[in-house]
RNA sequence: GCCGGAGUGGCGAAAUCGGUUUACGCAGCUGACUUAAGAUCAGCCUGGGCGCAAGCCCUAUGAGGGUUCGAGUCCCUCCUCCGGCACCA
């Protein structure tokens, strides 16, 4: 039957017609984008990859589907900016300098050079015209003048602060890198370090970031980034401590209400004050306590099942709502790093305040009760809300109105008041490696650290360094970079040896892939017009706050520069899910990295973005399992054979064809719209099923309608197809095919007939039906009759082109 | 522990507003074509029961309860899995 068809189509060769329409559409530009047209102009960008040199399945899962969303978006009318490029600094290419003695410039060229092959392969629709390389001076220089310009701001600094440092790559983290207590790239797990570094002062910012005004970003992300930001309002106060005047301890409570149950008070081993109040007879087990900690590892330092330890200082601090003398205590329970590093305890009301308590035999007070009551003994901690008891002149007094009444009282004698307290951290931006922007920064004996002139900018990263992974920053070791001149006092000086973290790179790459060559400021502001912000981001989760608030912080201080005209970098953003594989992540070191390219070289490329987009819903990821490829191959092949079966006879119109090509129409439209690319294909394979067993114009007309849905999935078949079908110019450069709900309104519909809710019949009735008319026909139907037994409905339920439902109960 | 999200066939998954559960595929089974295999095409595929058969009845969306004429969808309790945070005062 099929014989006639095989013979006058060739089969289905994705090889040689991919390598031809790659030729094709390089050669003719067909994915320049200009930055002008007569179309509006749509901003779609997607996360720029690190070059690691292993291409897996993920990276298709990555892009792929983006690249059909531009893709749809162009045929919908809009001018499509989609650009790609690489975040090409980072540690990788230092390691495998180490590792294989070749630089990490070489290392990360060739990588790039082998994904870039990639994206081509896969047929992405890239302007590689606009191509941002973030290791090249051309981009770090913009680094560098903006560390300047934040400098200058107040929103760079140098500071001296506990951090994280990975012993193994031997560099300090940020907050945001360690996972667990343990580095987010090699799993070692974390010390920390009181050290200067440098630090974008992202906390300025806290409360904006807060703030999703006019963003369609997911509930997951906000949620997200929300709970990462962790605002606490309360109050800070302070206790004056005693025999040392003028000294005080600052602490942070959300609780304000129970500070007369403060029996005693706790510092972080770290806290400056400590080694100042202990007294001489405490003093030794003190300093050992404070060695102590400081030498473990973060991960066992914070476990909360660890019992609490710490030390008595010998000090006392003054209650001063209670008059009381209460001691101070060192203990590792109480963080350097949030609030002041000291805290009230409240044993009473705090769970780790009383387990602390009982451990060291502290006073545990009630001044809080759940019914307003006060009672003799309290068996466990009460950290709810409640009435204010043994609390002076605040006795009686309900939680929310007691913390006001407390923090505007400590106010009043000017020891504190209000406060608002963030988990959010500066962002610690130097790093001890090599491969990254080189800090603008020189150290003068006399002058102190002083920024590089704006005019001697790039600070280009020294290309001869010697890689031994041990000793601290390699830049250190290299004296021509090292030395030079104090640019204030021209004296000799050094050059800073840190470099930036690479989240700095991505943080606003988004503003130079619209003028990457541009040299007289970061972004080429005219044509920035043009396109920011943007209007679609997609990427993965796993960046839903380190990149992705960094990105917002860097956003607003441009914005507070006067540099960018808008609050936010990218108003709609949709993360695709993880691939996994076997459930685990896929990494070089476990050995289970999937690759694309021999499912590329078996079914070709246009079959692997289509099983990318039809496995399952793309936020959810998955678990690779190419089993089902063969479906989608098989797919391609029939609308292959469709597309090329001979011009049907001419005759009448098949509606019900007419009418599943609109319907195929309206889900593939709305599915491209909220990225469910699935169901989008489920679609066209029902349509194309359909389409194989139609006859007549409306066969032929529901192929090439199929072909433009199908042009942003499968862009090399269309293109193909649609040049032997004598189209004009490309598949891709077509509109969008209308959508007609008239056409696509059906004139029958099956009605279900229920009996007490239950399904009995089902009949096909003309759509629109009136209620009357539909309870005539359900009561015809003979399985009714005898579903019904005799009985009378009491009432009757009718969803209009939906159902009828007898119900033969009286409502009890 | 806290905050999110999810549990539907053998598998990946569909299912506007509460209204035909299982679309679209994979795997499997049966048949057609073939000397045969493959490819392709047609059909079957929750479980159980009745029937020679067309078909019919009951049952099923993690478990239990509730609301409703009607629940995968809403409410309550519980279980499991995934993600995030984790002594944050």
């Amino acid at each position: 039957m099929t014989s006639e068809v095989e013979k006058k189509t060739d089969r289905y060769t994705p090889a040689a017609i991919e390598e031809k329409w790659r030729e094709r559409w390089a050669s003719s530009g067909l994915h320049n984008t200009p930055d002008t047209s007569d179309k509006p102009n749509f901003y779609f960008l997607t996360m720029f990859p690190y070059p690691s040199g292993e291409i897996h399945v993920g990276h298709w899962y990555a892009f792929a589907p983006p690249d059909a969303a531009a893709r749809f978006l162009r045929m919908r009318g809009h001018n499509v900016l989609f650009p790609m490029g690489f975040d090409a600094f980072g540690i990788n290419a230092e390691n495998a300098a180490i590792d294989r003695k070749l630089h990490p410039a070489v290392w990360t060229e060739r990588n790039m050079a082998h994904m870039r092959e990639q994206f081509n392969r896969m047929g992405a629709a890239i302007d590689w015209r606009r191509e941002v390389v973030t290791c090249y001076p051309e981009y770090y220089r913009w680094n560098q003048w903006m560390f300047l310009k934040l400098y200058e701001k107040g929103l760079a600094y140098r500071g001296d602060a506990p951090v994280n440092w990975c012993p193994r790559d031997e560099t300090v983290l940020a907050n945001e890198q360690v996972i667990n207590g343990r580095c987010e790239r090699c799993d070692t797990p974390v010390v920390k370090r009181q050290m200067t570094q440098w630090f974008y002062r992202i906390t300025k910012y806290a409360d904006e970031l807060l703030r999703f005004d006019g963003l369609d970003w997911p509930e997951r992300v906000r949620v997200l980034q929300t709970n990462w930001i962790g605002r606490s309002e309360g109050a800070e106060l302070a206790f004056p401590v005693e025999g040392h005047a003028g000294e005080e301890i600052r602490f942070f409570t959300t609780r304000p209400d129970t500070i007369y149950g403060a029996t005693f008070m706790v510092v972080a081993p770290e806290h400056p004050l400590v080694e100042k109040i202990a007294a001489p007879k405490h003093r030794p087990e003190v300093e050992r306590y404070v060695q102590h900690a400081r030498n473990m590892a973060e991960i066992e330092r914070a476990s909360a099942e660890r019992e609490k330890t710490g030390v008595d200082t010998g000090a006392f601090a003054r209650n001063v709502f209670t008059g009381e003398r209460i001691p101070i205590w060192v203990a590792d329970y109480v963080l350097a790093t949030y609030g002041t590093g000291a805290i009230m305890a409240v044993p009473g009301h705090d769970e780790r305040d009383f387990a602390f308590a009982k451990k060291h035999r502290l006073e545990i007070r009630e001044v809080i009760s759940p019914d307003g009551t006060a009672h003799a003994r309290l068996d466990e901690p009460y950290a709810g809300d409640g009435v204010m008891v043994r609390s002076g002149p605040f006795t009686g007094m309900r939680t929310e109105e007691g913390k006001r009444a407390v923090a505007d009282d400590a106010k009043k004698r000017g020891t504190g008041g209000p406060s608002v307290t963030y988990r959010l951290h500066d962002w610690l931006i130097s790093r001890q490696r090599y491969w990254g922007t080189p800090i603008p920064i020189v150290h003068c004996d006399t002058c102190g650290a002083v920024p590089v002139p704006y005019e001697q900018l790039p600070v280009v990263l020294p290309r001869d360094v010697e890689f031994t992974g041990r000793g601290g920053s390699p830049l250190s070791h290299v004296a021509s970079f090292v030395n030079t001149t104090c640019p204030k006092c021209g004296g000799p000086a050094r050059r800073d040896t840190d470099t930036m973290d690479t989240f700095v790179d991505s943080s606003w790459y988004m503003y130079r892939y619209v003028d990457p060559k541009y040299d007289k400021a970061f972004m080429n502001k005219d044509l920035g017009k043009k396109w920011l912000p943007v209007q679609q981001y997609t990427g993965g989760v796993e960046h839903a706050i380190l990149h992705l608030l960094y990105m917002r912080f860097m956003a607003k201080a441009l914005r507070d520069m006067g540099e960018l005209w808008f609050d936010e970098p990218a108003i709609r953003f949709r993360y695709q899910g993880t691939i996994v594989f076997k459930g685990r992540k896929m990494s070089k070191s476990r050995g289970n990295v999937q690759t694309p390219d021999a499912y590329v070289e078996k079914y070709g490329a246009d079959t692997l973005r289509l099983f990318m987009m039809f496995m399952g819903p793309w936020v959810d990821g998955a678990d690779w399992d190419a089993s089902g490829i063969e479906g989608v191959h098989r797919f391609l092949r029939r609308v292959w054979e469709l597309a090329q079966a001979e011009a049907q006879p001419a005759g009448p119109r098949d509606a019900d064809v007419d009418r599943a090509v609109h319907r195929a129409i309206a889900k593939v439209t709305d599915d491209l719209q909220t990225y469910s690319f699935n169901t989008a294909v489920a679609a066209m394979m029902e349509l194309s099923n359909a389409l194989q067993h139609a006859t007549g114009p409306s066969r032929d007309e529901g192929v090439a309608t199929l072909l433009l849905l199908l042009a942003p999935f499968a862009p090399y078949m269309t293109e193909e197809l649609w040049e032997r079908r004598g189209g004009r110019g490309s598949v891709h450069g077509q509109s969008w095919p209308a959508f007609d709900p008239a056409i696509a309104a059906a004139n029958e519909v099956t009605l279900v007939i229920q009996i007490d809710g239950k399904v009995r019949d089902r009949i096909s009735a003309p759509a629109g039906i009136a209620q009357p008319a539909a309870e005539k026909l359900a009561m015809a139907s003979p399985k009714v009759k005898s579903a019904l037994d005799g009985r009378e409905p009491a009432r009757t339920i009718f969803v209009p082109d939906r159902l009828v439902n007898f119900v033969t109960r009286r409502p009890s």
